[in-house]
DNA sequence: GAGGTGTTGAGAAGAAGTCGCAATAACGGC
DNA sequence: GCCGTTATTGCGACTTCTTCTCAACACCTC
């Protein structure tokens, strides 16, 4: 593995990233970085944004149903979308009870089971005031 | 909403999906389905899926990083995901506290706060036994 | 400042899925 | 059983998101 280099391009984007008051995806980073470096390829957009993640200093987070999106905030946290508009949004990070991976162990028959990936879905401020009428 | 027509397309791809032994993609259902039905393509199949998956049939199961899984079992259930194959298999359903989702709530701001999606992650039985020397 | 080698830009290619449209075939009525 | 309506099919083109190829470029070390 080779050392990585220090380009504008990766700087660009890192700022870019952390600049974000959501959670971009990679055309958004691509739009904002042009501003800057006019003649920028996605491609070099998408393998900045792999290596920045790669490095610890942004987080991929995959949706399931939509473009990845990289998040500013590298500490340990969770996600709530709204139903409604599709914003996301950062929660602290919760605990699952040691109980509920060994009942899920057991049912399973896994060998180990220690991960675990949640997210919570509901109504934002937003879409709740929008839809009182 | 029109009546949906019982077709043998329809009828091959949910005998297919409800005879895997595993979750299949639509790519896996379309090769199986192409035995039966050699002038199937591929958007018929893709139709049937999401089809079915409306009427209940079948759950369609949307990864991260990958194709939707389409998943024979209909009853309320949860995944885990072997970290080293990727093996997917069904665990029961587990229900989280309120008063998590009360302080999921707080911090977020959100005016509800009522779904969540949950998969578990290990190792299989299959892996642990391969990778111990 | 020269050299080695990560990186870039541009576009092609790949993966997953959707769409438009003419032809086909279910299914309810007669 | 035949008809007509219209949902569904097959096909290919298209979209979206992402990775890859490759020659040219530019970091970084010495």
């Amino acid at each position: 593995m080779a050392r990585p280099r220090n380009t504008k391009q990766k700087a660009a984007v890192l700022a870019a990233v952390k600049g974000a008051n959501h959670h971009p995806d990679a055309k958004w980073v691509y739009g904002v970085v042009s501003r800057e470096i006019p003649d920028i390829s996605l491609g070099t957009v998408y393998r900045a944004l792999a290596s920045l993640s790669a490095e610890g200093l942004i987080k991929e987070y995959q949706q399931a149903d939509g473009p990845s999106l990289y998040d500013p905030n590298t500490e340990e946290h969770f996600h709530i979308r709204c139903s409604s508009c599709g914003r996301i949004q950062d929660v602290p990070p919760v605990t699952l009870p040691n109980e509920m991976f060994e009942a899920i162990r057991q049912a399973s028959e896994f060998a180990r089971v220690d991960q675990f990936r949640l997210e919570f879905g509901g109504i934002c401020a937003i879409c709740a005031e929008e839809t009182r009428d």
